[in-house]
DNA sequence: GCAAGGATATCG
DNA sequence: GATATCCTTGCA
C-alpha cells in the first residue's frame, strides 16, 4: 500500500558554523552524507529510540539539511498506524503482552489521522524509515521514498517561523535563529507550538 | 512532570 | 574505554 503525506513542518540546519547542527564537529561517520550532494536522505537516531528524517539541501561540500518535523498523512494512514504499533511493541519487548498491544492500538485508532505523523520521530516511524535509508536519493522516481512537488497548489502558502525545537545546547545566535518553518494552521504540527510570526 | 534508550563525540 | 549528552515520545 502506498503511503503519502504533505510536509507541513521543517527545520533548517545550515553549515558547520551552525552550533545546533550535527555538522558542528565537522565531518564524521554519522553526518558525512550532509557533506554530499543535495536531495539525499539523512536519517539519524535520537534519544536512543527515534529515527529522524532529514533532506540534504546544499551543494556538495557545504553541510546542510532540512529536518522533516511533521507531515500530514494523505494515503496509507492505516499502514502508518500499524507501523507505529509494531515499532512501539518492538521497543518494549518485555512488557509487550496482549494487553499493552490492545491499549496501544486503541490509542493509535482514536488519534486524529492528521496527527499520525506530528513529530520528527513519528514521521520516520510512519514511513518505516531508519538509519539504513541514509543516502537514498529522494528526488528520483525509482527511490522507495521520495519528495515530490504537490499538484495544483495554486494559493500561496502562509508560512510561520520560529526558533528550532530542542536546540537549547547550542550557543547564540544559533539557539534563537528562526529556522523552524510551519504551514500555518495545519492540524499536523508537532509540539511545542510555534509563536505567531 | 519524567524515564526510557543506544549511538555519538569527547575526554582520559 | 568511560561518560555526558542528545534535532523525542508516551505515560505517570
Amino acid at each position: 500500500v502506498r503511503r503519502s503525506a504533505r510536509i507541513v513542518e521543517v527545520e533548517a540546519y545550515v553549515g558547520e558554523d551552525d552550533q545546533a547542527s550535527h555538522a558542528r564537529f565537522g565531518r564524521t561517520a554519522r553526518n558525512s552524507v550532509m557533506f554530499g550532494p543535495p536531495g539525499r536522505a539523512y536519517v539519524y537516531l535520537v534519544y536512543g529510540m527515534h529515527d529522524c528524517l532529514n533532506v540534504v539541501t546544499e551543494p556538495e561540500g557545504r553541510p546542510a539539511a532540512l529536518l522533516i518535523r511533521a507531515v500530514e498523512p494523505e494515503e496509507g494512514i492505516e499502514v502508518m498506524r500499524a507501523a507505529h504499533l509494531e515499532r512501539e511493541l518492538a521497543r518494549r519487548r518485555m512488557s509487550a503482552d496482549d494487553g499493552t498491544r490492545a491499549r496501544i492500538a486503541a490509542r493509535l485508532a482514536t488519534e486524529p489521522s492528521a496527527r499520525v505523523a506530528a513529530g520528527p520521530g513519528r514521521v520516520a516511524s510512519a514511513f518505516g524509515l531508519d538509519r539504513s535509508h541514509t543516502g537514498l536519493d529522494l528526488t528520483v522516481a525509482e527511490s522507495p521514498i521520495r519528495i515530490e512537488l504537490s499538484e495544483g497548489s495554486s494559493a500561496p502558502l502562509e508560512i510561520v517561523t520560529g526558533p528550532r525545537v530542542g536546540v537549547g545546547y547550542a550557543a547564540e545566535p544559533w539557539r534563537s535563529m528562526p529556522w523552524r518553518f510551519v504551514l500555518h494552521g495545519s492540524p499536523a504540527i508537532s509540539t511545542p507550538a510555534t509563536p505567531r510570526t
